[in-house]
DNA sequence: CTCCAGTTTAGATGAAATCCGATCTAGGAG
DNA sequence: CTCCTAGATCGGATTTCATCTAAACTGGAG
């Protein structure tokens, strides 16, 4: 059977239309004060969890951002990564970006832009957000379908003043 | 820990903003013939599933399509579910909608729209398709996030023509 | 320095999805 | 109608992602 999307890891290259990088400025030191901005305690952990998004990786799975942590601080559990990125998540530090397979986490500085899936391959690339009718894909790209996922409170919630 | 979205299938109730679902045309014998005229072999396991999304059910989980298939067809197999599901999406009888948890499944029929996820409880609405700009969701929802999600081939797969 | 609320850990647990070989069957050919 | 085979299904094991639990640890306020 013909796998739509894979789930392993896999690699997720960005493409480079344009807009590079703002290089990430948290080095292992500065990631302290981003954490204290926000409010979180200040771990080797944390640090290490947040350092991995300075290098250029884009977005980067759960599974990724323990591979590459545990070279830091090798002792790293797994559900430390779940629970600090859900720290991250809340104090707005990073955000989620769900597809098919595993989700994806990517900086929140890197926010407004938008994402394509490859149906083929399952490869995930950023959009240039400058207006969902340019698109600004770099040629080559067949947009096959589009879907735009609002995420907030519903009105029960919102209510329930969660 | 607190959930951000839980795992449970959920009930996954419809936001009734102005546009009744036109209502699913596929009894037990069209099924068949719209599986024909989508170039598909004709199985009772097929019809049953096909015929759970005449509902007025919205968006479906792998899982609660195969519970309530289960009732037509009673020895049917998860597994079945799964081929035949990735069979109506590649057929374009379907499309899925990704979020947090399990992936969900509508009409291709319904699509067009758009969708709001609740961060506190995580349930799935529908979004009036209206301009992205005129959300035109129901007053106490709050948007929190707006992700939009192309799909398609890259550059590569295109290429190779897959 | 002391203390404790908040963090982290290892391993168990759970859910979603997929894999695989054996078996069955829809529907076209004869 | 019957036969045949490509394609569909079965069922149960497996994989992957994510979360939970309880015990141990620690950042940083005082």
């Amino acid at each position: 059977m013909e796998h739509i999307a894979s789930w392993e890891p896999s690699r997720i290259p960005r493409v480079s239309n344009g807009s590079p990088r703002a290089t990430g400025t948290a080095t292992i030191s500065g990631a302290a004060g981003q954490l204290r901005e926000h409010g979180l305690r200040v771990t080797p952990q944390r640090r290490a969890i947040l350092v991995v998004f300075s290098g250029d990786a884009g977005h980067l799975s759960a599974d990724q951002i323990f591979e590459q942590a545990t070279g830091e601080v090798p002792e790293l559990a797994r559900a430390t990564v779940y629970n600090t990125l859900t720290e991250f998540l809340r104090a707005g530090i990073v955000r989620r970006v769900v597809g098919l397979g595993a989700v994806l986490y990517e900086l929140d500085a890197d926010a407004g832009h938008h994402h394509f899936r490859c149906s083929a391959c399952g490869e995930l690339f950023d959009v240039n957000p400058e207006g969902a009718a340019a698109l600004d894909l770099p040629g080559g790209f067949e947009v096959e379908r589009t879907q735009i996922m609002f995420e907030g409170l519903c009105e029960r919630c919102s209510s329930e003043g969660n």
